[in-house]
DNA sequence: CCTAGTGTCCCATTTAACTATTACACTATA
DNA sequence: TATAGTGTAATAGTTAAATGGGACACTAGG
């Protein structure tokens, strides 16, 4: 997999795990590839792997069982709150940085509508 | 300065500049503060400053001269063309994160509007 | 009971970012 | 010409991320 170097690989791992959890590829209580399998996939060391799969239990959106493998939460709730939460900061950092170029409220969206209309033709 | 743990010091410093040179307060030609006092005011080392300025000279955003300061580019057509560049940068993250969340276009719109509104409530 | 497949932990090493410090090079000006 | 203010470079040390390799713990199934 590739990865930004301007990011700790741990932590976009994270972010990885979460889009799956949020896009339906990984749905409430499915179990992850084993630990080995994905440090694999993701061409990375199994102490990579485990430091984000770690803080992902820590933080409740997964579980481990020891012997048997790693698991999505069945509180489907716990996913919708981190949902709404990564949409937030994503938009929120957006929102912020823009506005630091000293883009106005109203040029922010028609920023956004305007790149995905482009972005549609480029298509 | 505050700084984000997840992404290299010196890329934040350039990020931090940029803002300044997009947002009026560092205009064309503008000399910026002496190194030394750029990292008093980022409490960072002046190696790390240098680190930030060099690449931004490399890139041709900035100027400098020897013995006398580091300075804005004269070039506005450059200045011009580097806030585009950073827009498009920042929007097409935050389209490409939302959309790996399984947003539609329209959802990306609308969640924003719904957060600079909420955001203009909050303040 | 044994074995294969899992998660977990530990240790040593490498690499990049950052810091600290010192020295050098150029410019302007008194 | 001397000095203060500027950029630039070099070196050494610290820290955190990541790697590589090995060992241990638990589970399921033959």
């Amino acid at each position: 997999m590739k990865f930004d170097d301007k990011v700790p690989i741990y932590y976009q791992i994270k972010t990885h795990l979460y889009h799956e959890m949020l896009n339906g590829q990984l749905t409430a209580g499915a179990q992850l590839p084993p630990v080995r399998q994905l440090a694999v996939d993701l061409t990375v060391n199994v102490n990579t792997v485990q430091r984000a799969l770690g803080e992902m239990i820590t933080e409740g959106t997964l579980t481990s069982q020891r012997g048997k493998g790693n698991f999505v939460t069945t509180d489907t709730t716990r996913l919708a709150q981190l949902k709404d939460q990564l949409v937030m900061a994503q938009l929120a950092q957006t929102y912020d940085q823009l506005h630091a170029f000293n883009l106005t409220d109203a040029e922010i969206l028609t920023s956004l509508k305007q790149y995905i209309e482009k972005r549609g033709i480029a298509q």
